[in-house]
DNA sequence: AGACTGAATGATCTGTTGATTATTCAGGAT
DNA sequence: ATCCTGAATAATCAACAGATCATTCAGTCT
């Protein structure tokens, strides 16, 4: 019983190796089963299916990114609109690195997205719950003012979808990509409408 | 001299017609040639290659489609909100109903954006530069405001990104998308900050 | 019985061969 | 000279054979 959770462990990290040194593709179900000294045939007595497996380690490292993003949207010291900035940048920066400089998890992403879209979906819930936790928290605190928190962190998704898998939309550079994060963002806090003026200026001075 | 253009003309409409009705990839430059009684070589000395007949045809296509929307933003007796909203909703519409039930218009549109990324860019461009205009006007009439209205004109186009080729990012139906593009803009209109909690209202109930 | 194996199966990938076809260009017509 | 042709070229595509691999399952071991 407790050997159970062990040996999922291994085959995990047996195809973690595997994956991230050769490939999704290129790694066999057969090489996987050798490293934990097991039959292929054995794997799916704890697995599905050979993707299943990439996505037990997508979730594990992701659980890990949630944790951190959570922290962020919820910094003591900061306002709504520096916690909101700091959570949208740091989900563009993840990305943008993890893909850029790593054609491993880059196929693994774009095999998993494409075979398991609920796995894509099940990412962004969980980042609008964070999100709606932010707007409740910013509302509760006369900063942002929103009808239906939801829908809201949903538009907010939305809005900012093409930060979020930046090299399957676009080619631009990092800069150039922070540069429009940080207008939408605007956009998104502050409308196109006149108002409140003053505040708006200081509020991005104060952000570079 | 006058011929050259009437030539080119029957380039054209031969392409156009076999593009759509056996695809792109179907039609032979012999072909068009043909329809056109002239040898294969010739079509040279009109076009650099077949991805430039497929170019003008959509330029063509799309330069209506400009007007449209130019006449779209430039509405007399709608405010700014109303007429920023037909121009992001026809957008929307006319590319989904286009890429929806035409098989052959995707294939030229996912060939095009593929070999000649700058066309897309092209289109952005214009539609940017109509953008530019509504805010423009908007801002003397009191509507919007803002800075810098080209940059203003590009956020607004980063944050209806997902919008624009529907298809490729989401298999979202058109309802669905409608009301995302609707929450979308009013975030980009009125933003998360508490500001005339009135005059929203007011307006949102109007759009519906 | 429960945990496991490894051969069998069918799906998918790979590499190859023979078309097909975009593009060029030497020359022919006007 | 200008416009055009059509064979030549090289690149891309399609089809097919063979290999590889994920997955299954009848049967072995403990």
């Amino acid at each position: 019983m407790a050997e159970k959770s062990s040996i999922r462990d291994c085959i995990v990290d047996a195809a973690k190796k595997r994956f991230s040194h050769f490939g999704y593709a290129k790694t066999t179900m057969a090489e996987v089963a050798g490293d934990c000294e097991m039959s292929p045939g054995n794997l799916y007595r704890f697995f599905p299916g050979k993707l299943d497996i990439a996505e037990a380690i997508a979730t594990e490292d992701y659980s890990k990114h949630l944790e951190h993003l959570r922290k962020l949207a919820m910094q003591p010291g900061k306002d709504a609109r520096e916690r909101l900035h700091d959570l949208l940048f740091e989900e563009l920066r993840r990305t943008y690195h993890k893909l850029e400089k790593d054609p491993r998890a880059f196929e693994m992403a774009r095999v998993i997205s494409q075979e398991r879209p609920s796995f894509a979906n099940w990412m962004l819930e969980n980042e609008r719950k964070i999100l709606i936790e932010l707007l409740d928290e910013a509302e509760r605190r006369g900063e942002f003012k929103t009808d239906d928190k939801e829908f809201a962190a949903e538009m907010v998704q939305a809005a900012t979808m093409k930060f979020r898998y930046p090299q399957l939309w676009s080619k631009l550079t990092l800069p150039k990509l922070e540069r429009e994060l940080e207008g939408v963002m605007n956009l998104l806090i502050f409308g196109l409408c006149p108002h409140l003026q003053e505040y708006r200026r200081s509020a991005t001075q104060a952000a570079e």
